[in-house]
DNA sequence: AACACCCCCCCCTAATCTGGGGATACACCA
DNA sequence: TGGTGTATCCCCAGATTAGGGGGGGGTGTT
């Protein structure tokens, strides 16, 4: 028996999610409250197994909640609930410590077992948020080394330098080589990386190398 | 009902999963095979809606299988099915385009559930799995965003044209305003930013915003 | 000897950076 | 109501820098 509590303004939707656990023999729903301006305190009052979070809410909002409970306690379980799916949200949400991600679509069964896998330090996310978030996963990882430019080890010294925010000059100076020297290897890297300005260059030096 | 084919090397845990959907009216478990030598043969033969994949197979292993799968056809549904939870082959699977990816634990039929949401451009993971690749996100992303810089919407607009390798001239015809108004935002992001060239700008700009 | 790499020097145009000077519009607040 | 602030827009001009072209060297490897 894990013990619950739940941030949702919906009234509908907290009033059946209250009556499905009534009758619950694995999750105890302490308390269910329509906004989170006092979550933290509350999470720390009921200290539940798990904590349900709405987004949409009047007042602080899921994702700020989120940050809050998780400042406070870490090692509180969170799983967001709500309506929303889009990349942003998630995204925040993941970052900001979410145990789980679930749409208001989900069957409260299901809910109920996600809930128990919460508490115990397992994940959850709905199929099209898991969908999502392997995508993002796989978008934002997959470009880690798409060509790795053969830039020689000067130029590399060089690029690094203009990423580093150095003008020709000083790059000189840092290098104790020739003002116009520099200028040669920065001709060889554009032609390399296929750019013509500096800005170009340190885009594609911190998107496909250094980092 | 949907169909599936499946790859495991381990006849015992084939014979179970066969048994299990025997009796099962939202699967249909069109065959199962030791090894995934043919893999991309038997996708196309039997067209199936999702695809269960070990790992550990002898010959091919299931990763390889999947990118052989994916690379031949994109738009089939593959859902690993291991014993491995190591970030390394969780990593490897998302990339190479898992739709799923669930331990050899899980209960039957959770896994039915999750063929079909799968089947459906869903996706799944196990809870333990979920965990790791929400902490994987996090750590690979929250990394810098120490100070968000309050930059205006046009602020960004210039900003972002000039991640994008646009001078000044480009962008004034790009956001159709003045030359010399080009000048103004960025002499205002600089500022911001606390930078003083457009390649700071740039890395700023990456750094800690549109990634 | 050819090649790659690194170094130095010159030139010129175009662009950037930085400092000014304005104007309008809108929101907020006393 | 006027004042303050911010965001947007426009213009100017000087000093510096960048970008791209040329011309050379020297070294070390293949």
């Amino acid at each position: 028996m894990i013990s619950a509590i739940m941030f949702e303004d919906d009234r509908q939707f907290r009033r059946s999610f209250q009556e499905y656990f009534e009758d619950s023999d694995k999750v105890f729903l302490a308390a269910a409250f329509a906004d989170a301006e006092n979550a933290v305190a509350q999470v720390k009052r009921h200290k539940p197994d798990v904590v349900i979070m709405d987004i949409q809410m009047p007042g602080i909002n899921g994702l700020e909640a989120l940050r809050l409970i998780k400042a406070a306690s870490p090692d509180t379980h969170v799983m967001m609930l709500t309506t929303f799916d889009d990349e942003e949200k998630i995204f925040a949400a993941i970052c900001s410590g979410a145990s789980g991600y679930a749409l208001k679509s989900e069957h409260l069964d299901r809910l109920e077992k996600a809930m128990g896998d919460v508490s115990e330090g397992g994940g959850f996310m709905s199929p099209s948020i898991a969908a999502k978030v392997m995508r993002m996963f796989q978008n934002q990882l997959v470009r880690k080394q798409p060509e790795y430019a053969d830039l020689t080890d000067r130029q590399k010294d060089v690029l690094q330098a203009m990423v580093n925010g150095l003008n020709r000059k000083m790059i000189a100076t840092e290098l104790k080589i020739g003002y116009d020297t520099v200028g040669d290897h920065i001709k060889e890297i554009y032609r390399k990386l296929h750019v013509n300005s500096a800005s170009e260059a340190v885009r594609e030096a911190i998107l496909r190398k250094i980092v």
